[in-house]
This record gives C-alpha cells, structure tokens and sequence, in this order.
DNA sequence: CTTATTCTGTACCGTATAATACAGATGTCT
DNA sequence: AGACATCTGTATTATACGGTACAGAATAAG
C-alpha cells in the first residue's frame, strides 16, 4: 500500500472540496426546494461551474440525493442521539426539540430540507418525491421501534400504542417544521413542545 | 362591478364556466404545487386555451391567488364552522377533524393547499409563498381568538395560555397535511388526534 | 342585414432551464 | 522532459416555460 490515504489524485485537482459544494448545494435547496433550485442557483452558491459540477455529482437528482445523504448524516444526526435517550419521554423530547433546533438555527434556512423540498411538485420531480417519503418513513419507523422498545423494556406503560405514539410524534415535528418555515421562532415551538408533551403517557 | 346575471353578456359567450375552471385549476396546485404547476397542466386540466385562461384570470400568479380564495370558501370552509362549536375543546376537535378529512377525501388531491403549494420555492414564487404564510398565520390568529374568547367564556381554565394552544393546535394540524401528503390515511390521522387531544387542559 | 364586442384556437415570442462539446489548464507518473 | 489523466471555463445545445399577436368565430344590438 501507499503511505497516503488519498494519495492518488491524478490529473489536475479539484479547485474545490465536495463536502462543502454539498453543503452549499443543501442550503440552496433547503431554501427554494428541489424544483425551485436553479443550477444557476447552485453553481453560483457551489462556487463551480456546470460542467465541474456535473462531473462531480452527476445531474441534479443526483447531486440532490448526495445532499439527502449529507443531510441525514450532518443536520438531521441529532435524530439517533436523541433515540439513544435512556427513556422513551427523554428520547421522545429530545426529538422535538432536536428538530425545533434544527428547524430555527441561524445560518441555516428555516425548516427541514426533508419535508418541504419536494412536498408538492411535478411530473419530473416525482422519484424525489417519493424518495423523501421513504426518508420520512424510515423516521417514523425508528420512533416506533424506540417506543417498542421502552414498551419491552417497561419503559412505555402497557396500554399505550407505539405506532400511535410515533405517528403522533412525528406529525408533531413535521408541523413544527412548516411552522418553523413560516417563521415561527424557537420560544414558541419550545412552548409547543410542551403542550405537545402533555399528551405523553404517565 | 359585475352585471346582474339577467343582463346578457355582449360578445362571443364563454364556451366553460369559470367556477368548474377554478376547481380544475386548483387540483392542479394542489397536486404539483405552484411551481410545479406548468400553465399546460392548467389548461389541459381546465378544459381551454391559454388565451381564455389569461382572459378570464390573468397570468398564473393571479390565477392561484384566485384559487386560494375559492379553497378558503370552498374546502377549507369546515374552519369556520368548527370555531363556530360551542366550546373550545369542541371546536378544536372539529378543526382537527376537519383537517384530516379534507387532507383525506377522496377525489381531492391529498394533504393542504395552503401547506404545500409553496413551502419552499425559487425567487419568482417568493410572494405566493408570502400569501400563503400570511393565510396560514390567519388561521392560527382566528384559532387563538377563539381560545381567548372560550376563557372569558369560562370555558377554558384562566392558567391555560390561549396563544401557545392555538399554535400547538396549528402545528398538529400542519403535521397532518404534511402526513396526509406523504400517504397517512384518515385511520391513522384520526388516532393522531386523539393522542393530540390528550395535552388539552381538563 | 351590418356593426360592435367578446371569446377561441393556432401559432408564435423571448427567456430560462437542464445538460454538453470542446479546448485549454493543471496536476501525476514514468 | 514527455505522456497521460482529470478538471476548468466558455460557449452551445435542445427543450420547456410563461405569456401574446392575430385572425376568425359567436353572440347582442341597431
């Protein structure tokens, strides 16, 4: 082996790093969505041109999902920290606060790239659609394993219901998103958090 | 103003009727969302050329506003009519209710105009998605009147806080468009309701 | 009838869009 | 050094978009 980790670049070298061309391709369609993002838009915010682009992150799907990626392992990470709470109620806050945070950081654009990137769209953007959907999906199911498991583990009183619960948590965070893109500011989803958390099982 | 529906029109009559058009136009919106929304959907959907579209409702922006004004007193209608319930926590249920339904029905397109025709959209969308937050921030303001009112009323207990349970209720009911869009059906949206309903001061 | 008025349909305009061709620049490797 | 591989930047492509000009069709009034 060679002693450098990325030691083969060959050819002329990138005038750019992909993480932070990601990072800036996130917040343009964080902001304006997947079909409100130009690549105009993007290039101008990757600081690239077209053609650099494309042949870093391939088409704009593409490029698109590369940033769901990024996403889901840099802003939204808060949300395994959170499910790695000692109780269902702790993790369960932790969540709703997590995306409220999130939702409202300064510097970053208002609300969650998973929800409203692409909540209505047309024929073309369809397959991220969906795509998001799954995202959204593979959330709530997380949710509802945690709840099983504090369920197991007497955690969860017996006679509530997991999956009901889940729904009701992410319904709640989704909405916290839409508010938080509507410009809502952090006091009034935190005092929404806890109303919200008045419902939670003794 | 418009003339009495007894006088005759002068000239060439209008081969489709406007309020049929609107509907048509507004499931498109609903579905695709305003950018997502091309004038070729519209006016296949509607039923006639561009020149009558323009004739009849202007350019695109102006044929949305118009859409919005026909959902708020066509399917979003059960909001006034939940407020009107004779206490609070009635009232609230029916508004959450109501949501649900109509982010449900069948023959409609699923979720809410208002929540996502233009979440986030690109620079030349940025006054409807204005419009909307300003419709949605309506909403919410009539909720939390009504709230104030049913504590003068004695229907509300005097250390509930009015404000933070209108937005609370709002965000619940956001969540559900945005569940409601991704493919929740009414079951569900219905057991996310009750637990919602379960922070509501005794 | 003629005239005035309004709507319909085709065909079109300028622009913005996503996506590329190509030539030159910049690096590694032998 | 020279060969090779990859990236950059300009300039361009075809297409879809929102919006219109214009001629003809349909009706009311005179």
């Amino acid at each position: 082996m060679k002693q450098k980790k990325t030691a083969r670049a060959l050819g002329r070298p990138r005038s750019f790093e992909t993480g932070k061309a990601l990072d800036a391709a996130m917040k343009v369609f964080w902001c304006k969505g997947y079909e409100g993002a130009s690549l105009s838009d993007l290039t101008k915010a990757m600081g690239i041109n077209r053609p650099s682009l494309y042949a870093a992150f391939g088409d704009k799907e593409s490029l698109f999902r590369k940033v769901l990626d990024r996403y889901d392992s840099g802003p939204a990470a808060y949300v395994r920290e959170a499910l790695d709470q000692p109780t269902a109620r702790a993790a369960v806050e932790k969540l709703m606060e997590g995306a409220a945070d999130l939702a409202t950081a300064s510097g970053n654009p208002r609300g969650c790239l998973f929800v409203q990137s692409a909540l209505a769209c047309g024929d073309k953007a369809e397959g991220i659609r969906n795509d998001l959907i799954l995202r959204r999906d593979a959330g709530e199911k997380a949710v509802r394993l945690r709840l099983k498991r504090a369920q197991a583990e007497g955690d969860l009183t017996h006679d509530a219901n997991p999956a009901d619960l889940a729904r009701y948590v992410v319904t709640v965070i989704q909405g916290i998103a839409v508010q938080a893109a509507s410009g809502a500011v952090r006091p009034e989803l935190r005092r929404v958090i806890q109303t919200a958390l008045r419902s939670w099982p003794q």
